[in-house]
DNA sequence: GTGAAAGCGCTAACAT
DNA sequence: ATGTTAGCGCTTTCAC
């Protein structure tokens, strides 16, 4: 019996009744009388018959998918973002189209019109460096869009994040005020807003707070990988840093890793303290003490926000802020 | 400006051709003039005209997207695997449909034939339980779906894969040739065929090869998960094990800890061996000793393999075995 | 090399 | 409560 397409033309046919009818049961619509609705869902089931979602997307101009950009699927700090998303989609019935974008500018315009050209309903952007083109194409398209652990410099995108800047301000005073008189910020690329105009920003008013002198030679830019953690002690330690805030996990997790494996002893030489509460935390040794970041949550949220705004529901805060907490574990003392 | 929807026929006739010219250029058919192809071009530039890709795949049966079904993409492992599917994916114009079945049987039918009302134009599948009523409908359609990673029993779906039970059995051969009388067998759940009948085989049979015989007492089944390896410790030491063969990164990362917190050392007084070589291994101190997958090869294969399906081309091999090695670290003497 | 026209499988008024 | 009928925006014969 090779499979033909069975359309809903088929299954009216079969039932002695209309197409619209067909649909309607299809579409739970309760204009049908149960003997009917009975009667057209038996030929379903016997013609084994499954709605073209295609067809249907074209007809209702919905195709209840979304579409997801995001810079690496094997980040920790990314796919678990991506869960929440993924769950909540679930939840209200809608598939995922995933991209990855390798945070590179010219393929993040790609995908998003890739994704707009697929009739997506919404999509959830993940992605540090918003350029002006990007900007541009955002405003081009009705399609909702919302940011998730994201930072937009102009908040005109909705989106969901924590406040990185008083996160960090709050754990660089925490180092200071145990008597680390030099702190370094470890970071991702500083053309990204979210580092330089929010963690940086932090990092530099908890100086500013108890009267240290901002040094930039305690900041070190990096490219947020693991193996360039492994490879910072010596810099670090001739910068004379005795603790360092770093803004992401597997960076953080090198550099704890490099100072132990050099002989230097984390906390008790030096203090790091990570930015993203990823399940790495707990798999290193020293366990890194971090800012905690509602992850799952990050995104479940930007999902639930862009239903709202696929429905067009009314929002009442465009630019959402969860709560972030602090975990101290045994990279600290 | 509000955006209106531009189609082909505002193309058509703002360029006084017909639809079916504009159709040609935008798929790059020959049989078009260069002048009138220019014509064409820059209309569609000037209207900003961004060809729907719904209509196009209700029109041609073919919606240029795939579908992937994973248990968990915040897994290392299988966000390894995705990573290379989406690349090659994104190579050949495809896009992904991504959906996570947390390994319910229930849910990855459910998923499965969502995507299948998505008219995806092939799935890959990565599970390691398939079941009967999965295999069944599998069989009912003509869509073409690869498994990745992923054990079936019965090989009749194009696969790829390791020899998971020859690498099992080198590993645990090495671990018994180092002095080790009693090597644990640690894994997921047994009733996955690829810990059941493949790396227990192999483990079985390194034994037998140097005739010890096989103790029930060393197989400990697990969930797979960080916490659970971390737990395991004292069962381990009282089963009189000193050493490993772990089936999965993580937990074998939770058990490395846990001997190391509990005053074991690692691998002076046990050994570890995981199987995944995911970028954990080299995190986790002492570094772990694994079988080494190719992991992103894994995800690109099996892209391509259905890329080939999908386009009816000829297939040498359905059930590709691609090579695995051994990396020696710390966590083994 | 180009155009006319018939669908693809469904939804959504609008009738009845 | 049910049916009729246009489309949705595109591809794809089939003519010319």
């Amino acid at each position: 019996m090779d499979k033909q397409t069975v359309t809903i033309y088929d299954v009216a046919r079969e039932a002695n009744v209309s197409m619209a009818t067909v649909s309607r049961v299809v579409n739970g619509n309760n204009n049908v009388k149960p003997a009917t609705r009975k009667k057209v869902l038996d030929v379903i089931d016997k013609l084994d018959y499954r709605p073209n979602a295609v067809a249907r997307g074209l007809a209702s101009k919905k195709t209840t998918t979304v579409g997801v950009i995001v810079p690496d699927v094997t980040n920790l700090y990314f796919s678990a973002l991506a869960r929440g998303i993924d769950d909540v989609a679930t939840m209200y019935k809608y598939n995922i189209i995933l991209t990855s974008s390798d945070s590179n500018g010219e393929k993040e315009v790609t995908v998003l019109n890739t994704l707009l050209s697929k009739q997506v309903d919404g999509i959830i952007f993940m992605g540090n460096n918003i350029t002006e083109e990007l900007r541009e194409e955002f405003k081009r398209t009705k399609t909702p869009i919302v940011l998730a652990g994201s930072i937009d410099d102009e908040q005109i995108q909705p989106s969901v994040n924590i406040d990185y800047a008083a996160a960090v301000q709050e754990e660089v005073k925490s180092l200071i005020d145990r008597g680390n008189k030099r702190v370094a910020f470890v970071c991702g690329p500083l053309d990204q807003p979210i580092n330089s105009k929010y963690r940086l920003r932090g990092y530099k008013q908890a100086l500013k707070e108890v009267g240290i002198p901002f040094d930039d030679k305690l900041v070190f830019e990096t490219d947020n990988s693991y193996k360039t953690g492994t490879l910072l002690q010596p810099a670090l330690v001739s910068a004379k840093a005795t603790a360092a805030m770093v803004t992401d996990d597997e960076l953080a997790a090198g550099i704890v890793n490099g100072m132990t494996d050099a002989g230097v002893n984390v906390p008790g030489e030096f203090e790091v303290i990570t930015s993203n509460d990823t399940k790495l935390t707990e798999m290193v040794r020293p366990k890194m003490s971090s800012i905690t970041q509602p992850l799952y949550d990050i995104g479940a949220v930007a999902m639930r926000l862009l239903t709202k705004l696929m429905n067009d529901e009314s929002i009442d805060d465009k630019n959402v802020i969860l709560p972030y907490g602090l975990m101290k574990r045994d990279s600290t003392k």
